[in-house]
DNA sequence: TTGAAAGCGCTAACAC
DNA sequence: GTGTTAGCGCTTTCAA
């Protein structure tokens, strides 16, 4: 292995210069600058990361906390992901992968052993046991999604209650009187998840606020079941015109499933999804996005920040965009 | 922050002691070996990582490089990485997430910095860059697919060319003589991806061999393109019978667009699927597993076992395993 | 069965 | 503008 003392001795200056050099951390002579850069490159050298994690309690390296369980749509996960690791490579730092299901035991390992500076925490729920740990490490954390507590934490998200409203709202302004919801797999709600307890909430209080009926139901990623909520909906309230779906999974089976019972999208039925947008445009579905890759970015960004001596920020909140498409009309008034 | 004089001194013993402890590399007595477990457990002590690192030449850290571009299925790709890590973490590994974006330059970084010890390299194509380099390396690697020349290269894959051909034979049992192959999108072709080759050379090479026509087409992962692919496969051959999809993302839009024109599955063209077993499952399809978590299980132990001094294995490759659903049917001889 | 001490490779005072 | 050197926290020889 090539170290900073072989580097030093090919160039001819101490090994601080070289660190010096690398870090910027003090002025060097362009000569010198250009004589070690030259070696380093001769050599190939490449600070050795726990030798210098060591000597300056940095790893350079941030935890990314990820679900990967059941009813997590995981297209999504990985935009987070793929926003987290960019955003973190773009300051330097590298991404370790602690899944969820290493529990809060996993966090205070790899918090203990000083393996990260700090910890990007995804899909929190509203009563998250890993988030009194979180407020004992040494190192901060940025959690993606909203505990019912949420002083003293750095919080990112989606405004899902005003997403659920902003539905309603696209929807009640169309003329709609009677306003279906298709939720996530019922055990989202029985774990206690926040967004998808917001949405509704959101979109409950909204309906009451427009005097519009409403009724939910959750839904399983598959068919069967979208279709049995779907038929279930429509024979709870036969008059309903409007549809509003937040699962990523049943998203492709609603329109079939409407189509099976005999109503045409947007014609008799109206669709509103909350999801990526990437998701809607495919299927061509008036949609709240769901801005996976802007939410990672700024999570990442502001755990960044804090690493680098800013003082923790509150909750992040991002509002809502809904894009019309086909899948909404006007509703036509029958004489 | 707690070090290991800190527990040596609480427990009246030698750093060294303490450590020994730790990894049991001679023994002690038991009467100090509680005596220290306790001191570590009253202390809350953690190893440093970066210094264990810096002492042993092991950071205990694999780099998993993943995909996330375009025509990879994300999810696929999570049920891999969730295998991945949790065997990981059972052999006491942890793992840093490398990105397929950071290419060749990104492994060379991590690899000279001795962030890890190993490499297990997703989604090879058959001229990968990165091949070059993870020859170089320090670090031993393990591939799950196959680039072109795997001489001393450990990989792991499902034997797609075994698929293709198996998906064939299991229609021609049942009769059929026409059949179609809807397959990645085209990208993934042009990009030269192992896996998508050689399905399709599987299933053409068992084709000719059963003396069965054939036609194949890539396609997108929207409904209109699918729909158009399939419209286009059945003009092209008016009597084909039965469908071979080896597209997940495509996979939900199959059976629509056969019934939109006009052709019901599995009475006028069965459909036998190349997809993960639980997918299949949720869709009722024939299909030819895609063992995943297998894989990437399969992936990890070798490269721990790598790790651990065992001899680098040639490549493995899994045998597809084919299960009937609902989507097969003898075809019937019309007289 | 245990302790003492020499590094592992790097950074950051401190000195000049 | 540059060199010297004392650690960072751990492992592991060597010695007892």
């Amino acid at each position: 292995m090539v170290t900073i003392a072989d580097v030093a001795r090919h160039a001819g200056v101490a090994p601080s210069t070289v660190s010096y050099v690398l870090t910027g951390k003090r002025s060097i002579s362009p000569q010198t600058r250009t004589k070690v850069r030259e070696s380093i490159r001769l050599l190939g050298y490449h600070p050795h990361a726990g030798a210098r994690a060591l000597a300056t309690s940095r790893a350079n390296v941030v935890a990314l906390v990820l679900p990967l369980r059941h009813g997590v749509h995981l297209p999504v996960v990985m935009r987070f992901v793929t926003a987290a690791v960019t955003t973190a490579r773009r300051h330097d730092m590298d991404v370790l992968l602690v899944t969820a299901d290493q529990g809060a035991q996993g966090l205070r390992r790899v918090a203990g052993s000083a393996q990260v500076d700090g910890f990007l925490v995804m899909d929190v729920e509203l009563d998250d046991d890993r988030v009194p740990l979180l407020r004992q490490i040494a190192q901060p954390s940025v959690l993606i999604g909203r505990p019912a507590a949420v002083k003293g934490l750095t919080c990112v998200d989606l405004d899902f209650e005003a997403a659920g409203a902003r539905c309603v709202d696209h929807l009640a302004d169309l003329g709609h009187r009677y306003i279906g919801f298709l939720g996530a797999p019922s055990v989202v709600y029985q774990r206690n998840t926040g967004y998808a307890q917001r949405t509704m909430a959101g979109f409950g209080a909204a309906a009451m606020r427009r005097g519009i009926a409403s009724t939910a139901l959750p839904a399983e990623d598959d068919y069967e079941s979208v279709l049995a909520s779907v038929r279930s909906l429509l024979r709870t309230q036969p008059a309903m015109t409007a549809l509003v779906v937040h699962n990523e999974a049943a998203l492709g089976w609603v329109a079939g499933s409407l189509r099976a019972l005999g109503r045409r999208v947007p014609d008799d039925v109206a669709v509103v999804a909350i999801c990526p947008d990437e998701l809607a445009e495919q299927m061509q579905l008036t949609s709240v996005q769901l801005p996976a890759e802007e939410l990672g970015r700024q999570a990442m960004e502001l755990l960044v920040a804090r690493l680098n001596g800013h003082p923790a920020a509150p909750v992040t909140l991002l509002p809502p965009k809904l894009s019309g498409r086909a899948s909404t009309a006007p509703r036509l008034r029958r004489a």
